[in-house]
DNA sequence: ACAGTATTTGTAATCGTTTTCATTCAATCG
DNA sequence: CGATTGAATGAAAACGATTACAAATACTGT
């Protein structure tokens, strides 16, 4: 069982040093004799003695943790299912742990629900990173505009006070179609995803572009945009087959869009990518274990968590930093690789 | 940018009454008169004001938060990646958070490296929450013997002294077994997953026991044991297949797992379900939306979370709780729906 | 009006560190 | 050898809350 809470006093007293010193030399500060230090560092390890936490953030008010805010959209793009979030999650804690920081997991958005409570402002963390800009432009920006010490994962957009790091998603999608209209032979490409989500907005405006590259008039009709996660993806997918619109090739918003319209597309006896061929974006570590493997654009995950990461530490330290694009890269696998009538 | 931080001192000020009392009033406590409690809150509330979380961990000492750690299995099971650890964070995220409570998410286990600190001792935690025993079992165990407040999600074993939250695997497994050897007429079932895994392990107790109630034997033969993620699982059913082994049903450790078979099946020329029916493991939010859809044992993540965080408030109230065993249910979908010849 | 009880409030101690400032002690120098 | 430096330590003041205890106030019933 537990026992009695040591305290840096005990630890003290063991060693024969005052208070003053243990910290010192618990701290590795070089204001400690190394005779000293070692003697206490062997008490505190014999007595199995851990610095109490909330003591130390207290006096030195900071935290050691950072918060990781995954909004659950209440009605938007992905849910928080979405695998993409663990990697990112993965990564995350990984970058920060190995600067022994802490990772406090959030859902809910300090700026809904009136209280104008967060975890900065309590202490709670020294930072916030929030995974993708969400619906509510406005609300991120005045919350943002209050703390510096704020990272957002999400798309490039023009005005807004707070540091964004993403991929390149107008480029990254234009690789994409580009793929699809040149390698793979399409001729119509749809488009599927939320463009409320800026993200996909972005996506949605590098598909365009594409289009126009190859003199290719965007076709509404075939441009799908509803909310989604998986279910309603391959919901969604399911009426533009029903309700018959034509096309040969298919850019989803993520790789579970892609994953679920490719199964209501089979069940339609679509093939994929005989009939249509399909990319996704973000190479969801399942992406390349799917069948057929699928065709997507890479977001480079670990790279932009320790990005991240990395800027948070440097606002921290009092230095200005600037929104960073990563580079998006297309993948190509089979789901894309349409052999037309075959 | 931020304020000078305020303290309750301010308010206090503000509100032309004593600390303690708006601690009090902040608090809901009851020792203070209905007038001064709103006075109070509407200074606070105009001020911004944000009780230090530190202080009152210090003060308190407890920390409202629970951490959960997702071992990231060196060589294991399932790499953090699985999707299954998204939902059940989702589900724990939202059973703390309406407890009030904060999620600190963590992927190293405190018994390895040596160092025995941990969240519970340096005050950082009040619990932890362990998402599956892992491979070293005794290390666990050990380390659970020194807290009671730990929980941990897993398999039910015998000798351990730790509170376990899980699904009747064995259960599980046989309903799936018995499903493909009836309903689906499969004779020959195989078996893929790691038994280093615990849930694994009972898991494949279950499917041998349905086996023997069939008056089958289990054949070694297609029983494929490797540790595994996504693209390892992917391998080892590649290799299952290019060996030559026979069967017709497949019973997969996960959901992951069970994906990343039918790829490799399929790639093989093999048709699911019409040659081989297959099911998965934890109902996992693609499980539905995959083509074919999985057949597979759902886990109730949502009543999981639920149960791990009730039964950690028990055990910080200083209640006994027990072991629990949550219900498996078998979801029937078209992947193991199987039309031989079809 | 007064003792006796509830009800609210305030005072001050406490939680366990870190860190400023002062102090000690040994070493160096002129 | 006394003065001066420098390194290593300790004493004590924060950090910002909560809460045990005491005090003040308001409310009973006689």
């Amino acid at each position: 069982m537990t026992t009695k809470q040591l305290t840096m006093f005990d630890i003290a007293q063991l060693a024969g040093v005052s208070e003053a010193t243990v910290s010192r030399a618990l701290s590795g500060s070089p204001l400690v004799s190394d005779l000293t230090r070692t003697k206490v560092l062997q008490v505190a390890r014999d007595a199995n003695y851990s610095v109490n936490f909330n003591a130390r953030s207290l006096r030195q008010r900071r935290s050691r943790s950072i918060e990781v805010l995954i909004p659950l959209a209440t009605r938007g793009r992905q849910h928080m299912s979405d695998p993409f979030y663990l990697d990112m999650l993965g990564a995350l804690a990984d970058a920060l742990s190995s600067r022994g920081y802490d990772l406090l997991l959030t859902k809910k958005a300090p700026w809904v629900d009136g209280s104008e409570k967060n975890s900065i402002m309590s202490g709670r963390a020294d930072g916030i990173i929030i995974m993708g800009q969400g619906q509510d432009l406005d609300a991120l920006d005045s919350f943002a505009s209050m703390y510096p010490q704020i990272i957002v994962w999400g798309g490039h957009l023009p005005n807004h006070n707070y540091v964004v790091v993403g991929t390149d998603n107008i480029t990254g999608a234009m690789m994409a179609t580009r793929h699809l209209l040149r390698d793979a032979g399409c001729e119509r490409v749809a488009f599927l995803g939320d463009p409320a989500e800026p993200e996909i907005a972005l996506r949605l405006e590098g598909y365009k572009k594409a289009l126009a590259e190859s003199g290719v008039a965007p076709d509404p009709d075939i441009i799908f945009s509803a909310p989604f996660a998986a279910e309603e993806a391959r919901r969604a997918a399911e009426e533009m087959i029903a309700t018959g619109r034509q096309f040969d090739g298919l850019l989803c918003g993520s790789d579970v869009i892609a994953m679920s319209a490719m199964t209501a597309l089979r069940r339609a006896g679509v093939r994929v990518p005989g009939d249509v061929a399909v990319v996704g974006y973000d190479d969801i570590t399942m992406a390349a274990n799917f069948d057929p493997p699928l065709t997507t654009v890479t977001q480079q995950i670990q790279l932009g968590g320790e990005t991240m990461v990395d800027l948070m530490f440097r606002i921290l330290n009092g230095e200005k930093v600037k929104t960073t694009l990563l580079p998006a890269e297309l993948v190509v696998r089979e789901s894309s690789t349409r052999r037309p009538g075959a």
